[in-house]
DNA sequence: CCGCCATATCGACAATTGTCAATCTATGGG
DNA sequence: CCCATAGATTGACAATTGTCGATATGGCGG
């Protein structure tokens, strides 16, 4: 991308160097924030653990529910913020709702901090 | 730990498994969020990676406060919320601050993310 | 010694978030 | 056809969070 500056180290402040690295852009910070906000509460972080450790037919909402020890509508609230972010898919079966991982998803969300 | 079951694979309801898996736990999720948490904000986001890209000195606040166009004390706010988060180190040189990465920070909270 | 400069801290405020109780929707059984 | 059940949606509320202005602290130059 840009190089820039190399010709004028400084002139009469060097506090540091006068930026203009191409560093994260505001939108690609706000998208990838979009993603850390949904992992950065320990229930969801629980939910992803308890489907990731479920079979791959995927866990439903009575399942999850209980060892949270949460509510069924927060944990409905949380599952949709999963599934917003991109992390979980959601397929219905019959009167239960299946959730399960987005593959790669999780590797993806991992990655962006490392490409930070 | 338990196994249960194999005998009479339902009773009634055989909505999905009854669950007991090594999930990850209350406390572990707790942890895990809390760092996720400092990450989950896209100005934290970004000055990690002006940081990042920085020479190996380390960047001052004065570098950190202009490219994010937000006020001096709320950039201040923000590193200590990445400082006390474990993924930045702040050395005090004359009347100049300098924030750093901790080395292995990022990959350790990336590593989580897959260790669910 | 005094005042400027960079940074941190404090207090306030609006916005967002996590949680619950109550209600709605849809599917399946009698 | 009506009821029971699984799950989503809504509304409310307390707690947390991001931001700013004002102020405190601490080092450096005159």
């Amino acid at each position: 991308m840009n190089t820039a500056l190399t010709t004028e180290p400084s002139t009469d402040e060097l506090c540091c160097e006068p930026s203009g690295r191409p560093v994260l852009s505001a939108v690609d910070a706000q998208d990838k924030a979009r993603i850390l906000k949904a992992l950065s509460d320990p229930n969801r972080l629980r939910l992803l653990s308890i489907v990731k450790a479920g079979d791959t037919g995927g866990s439903c909402v009575c399942d999850l529910t209980e060892p949270l020890d949460l509510g069924q509508p927060t944990v409905s609230h949380h599952l949709k913020i999963l599934v917003d972010a991109g992390l979980l898919e959601r397929e219905k079966r019959g009167t239960w709702a299946y959730y399960s991982l987005v593959p790669g998803a999780l590797e993806t969300a991992s990655a962006s901090l490392l490409a930070l």
